[in-house]
DNA sequence: AAAAGCCCCTGGATGC
DNA sequence: TGCATCCAGGGGCTTT
């Protein structure tokens, strides 16, 4: 579900609140992808500095230590002075001095995990080999065109990846694709700096639009205040196969790629 | 080494 | 109504 707009929203929604109390539970509910990796009772009694986001992943700075927070396909958090009661799908609270944060997330793809102060945050192996930031200050259209020319596969695949550029989900690969007139299985190696350089610049408008209107809702999607997004409102392409254009009339065509849907339109993303 | 496929899981929509 | 099938916003792991 989520993708680097809909993870900045929800933090956003409750990074604020949520600084500066103290832990005095943490409940697991049904497994997610992957174990803890401690005892729940031991983070009592620590302190959360602060939210931060690395892609998808939410880092929940503790006075010792951090939570690594990821929503998978169909997570999303809610922060409440006086949470309900859990149900179903609700898999986390941590509960706080300020208020509880709730993890529901229906198909568990999501995760919660401690790292330990003493291993280094960007060493621990869910984040090391990600991307750069697509809306941070290393996110030179030069050096995406460079990486892009060395590898062999085709473009919308590379955004997916994250290896190069993070944040970037099926949703937001098709729009920023069809905003730079780029067909999604377009080589890598074919594509010319000036494409590369409207693609770096729609990938970093598109994302940056959806964090402006609170990401999209397509299902459930909601931040931590329990806010929907509007982004789907907007999608020039994803969701709208058959339906024309919003540019130039034809019909939008959807494929498959690497078990994954590809929106595009044929007239305005030639190649 | 790098790219492509395979799964993890639940629920909603669709087809017979 | 019931049941089978397919699809869904991710990404680590295995296979090629």
């Amino acid at each position: 579900m989520p993708e680097l707009p809909e993870v900045e929203v929800t933090r956003q929604s409750f990074a604020d609140r949520i600084a500066g109390s103290h832990i005095l539970a943490l409940r697991m509910g049904k497994a997610l992808r992957w174990p803890l990796g401690c005892e729940p009772q031991t983070l009592a009694g620590r302190q959360v500095l602060g939210v931060r986001r690395r892609g998808k992943y939410l880092l929940l700075d503790l006075d010792q230590g951090l939570l690594l927070l990821h929503l998978g396909m169909s997570g999303s958090l809610r922060f409440e002075r006086v949470p309900g009661e859990a149900g179903k799908h609700d898999h986390m609270d941590l509960q706080t001095s300020q208020g509880t944060l709730r993890l529901h997330d229906p198909r568990r793809f999501g995760a919660v995990v401690f790292v330990p102060a003493e291993s280094s945050p960007a060493a621990h192996k869910l984040l090391g080999k990600l991307g750069v930031e697509p809306l941070g200050d290393d996110f030179h259209a030069l050096d995406f065109w460079k990486a892009l020319k060395k590898r062999k596969t085709v473009v919308k695949q590379v955004l997916l990846g994250g290896e190069l550029v993070v944040g970037v989900g099926n949703i937001y690969a098709s729009e920023a694709l069809f905003m730079a007139g780029i067909r999604p299985s377009t080589r890598t190696e074919r594509i010319s700096l000036a494409r590369a350089t409207r693609l770096h610049a729609a990938i970093r408008t598109v994302l940056a639009r959806a964090v402006e209107i609170g990401g999209s809702t397509l299902k459930d999607f909601s931040n931590a205040k329990g806010e929907s997004g509007y982004f789907q409102l907007e999608a020039a392409v994803y969701g709208r196969q058959g339906l024309p254009c919003r540019a130039c009339g034809s019909p939008i065509k959807a494929i498959r790629q690497g078990q994954r849907s590809t929106f595009f339109c044929p007239v305005c993303q030639k190649s």
